[in-house]
DNA sequence: AGATTAATTGTAATAATTACACTAATAATC
DNA sequence: GATTATTAGTGTAATTATTACAATTAATCT
């Protein structure tokens, strides 16, 4: 027993993987494997088998195409024109991820020429990718502002001035670096480690983490508008 | 020519439109007109054509089965368990809109039962349109406490009470009168006007509106961690 | 005219944000 | 081994935002 009289369109998943280096933002691609436009710049795209869900594809295509797993990817939208595909209609539901360069850098596999591009020199892409790299770096952008998402781009253990180079290279400016820190060691999510990364000066920085357990309280507040202490749940 | 060897699977659109009559929440939902589930409540749905983006799915849709148009509606996300319709796989994408129910009373059409339902009474839902549902409630209510989007769910001419009223009903909480509307005002977004609404109090409340000019710019206007004059644009 | 109802308004204490520049630690060089 | 170069790390005062708290005002109703 089926639908009668409707039409029944191909489902693609496509994910955004963003990286940060400890200098600059860049962005994972593919070349495209099959016509049209083989060979190609790409986002990692595929189609959605039957018996799995849009999350379950999104993680497939990615291992299949990078070897990258157990990465956090975030559903980002869906992109739908008709005639964004030349073959045949395709809807595409897009994917985000965010990840350390460097701590990945081993799960990624050559087979189909992943390549990491700085954000500023992207290839050209097929179809309609580029408007979805910037819708997405756009939604970074936005979400980092309230949420310290920017975390998940760099190592377990990572510097303050890593961490201010990130959030720099992200809105393309400086902050300044009393101000900066304060503001995020107030939020209580960094826990100072013993050990300096030596790599990157010679004074050499401390070391921070991430308190996981702080981190998955705080995400979940509502700020501005709402007084902190009348927050009773919100799920996402 | 096609892509070949791939499962075309059909995909709908799902419009969660939520709408505030001046003291609750309630929830627009209709009574499908097919099987399975036929009578049962449901949200708007419908299958997309071949010649439509996802956007212009869910516009067609919400207006033939209740009448609105002209509203603006935001895709919230994609459900694609395989199982989720038991009739075969559909994997749906879903719409979010705020509406002012007393703006909008008339255009509601009776063709199909569309009803407004309080969100603590609502009815058994088919599928998965609960969790659809929940997880609106809780996107609505995390962009609520950074954005002013509330403003959408009211009639252009608005009291200080009514929006204060709608932003503790969503909260579940009372919020002091005098810090809740020098917050407000401090945005710039609201003009006072000269009349006055006399129905629900004998004072009255004088009227404000919204400074759409001002909106636009703001609603850019990324917070908290970016110092405002560092902004250079971000496009949502 | 007086009672009733809800709208409107201010202030003082506290907390957060901003602007701003020198000192500290180490490695490299002479 | 002293000097230089480089980046990390830190404090304070001025301003602005947030919070907690209650009396007065405008209009209608009796």
């Amino acid at each position: 027993m089926k639908y009668s009289n409707q039409t029944r369109i191909l489902v693609a998943v496509d994910c955004i993987v963003f990286g940060f280096d400890g200098t600059e933002y860049k962005l994972l691609l593919i070349q495209r494997g099959f016509a049209p436009e083989k060979e190609k710049w790409s986002l990692m795209g595929g189609f959605v088998q039957p018996e799995e869900s849009l999350d379950e594809a999104a993680s497939r295509i990615l291992k299949q195409l990078t070897g990258l797993q157990d990465i956090y990817l975030e559903e980002m939208g869906a992109f739908s024109r008709p005639d964004r595909d030349p073959i045949e209609r395709v809807v595409a539901v897009t994917y985000v991820a965010l990840i350390d360069i460097e701590k990945y850098q081993q799960q990624i596999n050559d087979d189909f020429h992943a390549r990491w591009f700085p954000m500023k020199e992207l290839p050209k892409l097929i179809f309609d990718h580029q408007e979805m790299v910037d819708i997405a770096l756009n939604k970074l952008r936005y979400k980092a502002a309230f949420h310290p998402i920017l975390f998940e781009l760099l190592p377990e253990k990572f510097t303050l001035p890593q961490l201010q180079t990130m959030y720099e290279g992200l809105y393309n400016t400086k902050f300044d670096k009393r101000n900066f820190t304060r503001k995020l060691l107030s939020t209580n999510l960094l826990k100072k480690e013993k050990e300096k990364d030596k790599l990157s000066s010679k004074k050499g920085a401390f070391y921070y983490s991430l308190d996981v357990k702080q981190y998955k309280e705080t995400i979940l507040t509502i700020q501005n508008i709402i007084p902190l202490h009348e927050i009773t749940s919100v799920r996402e």
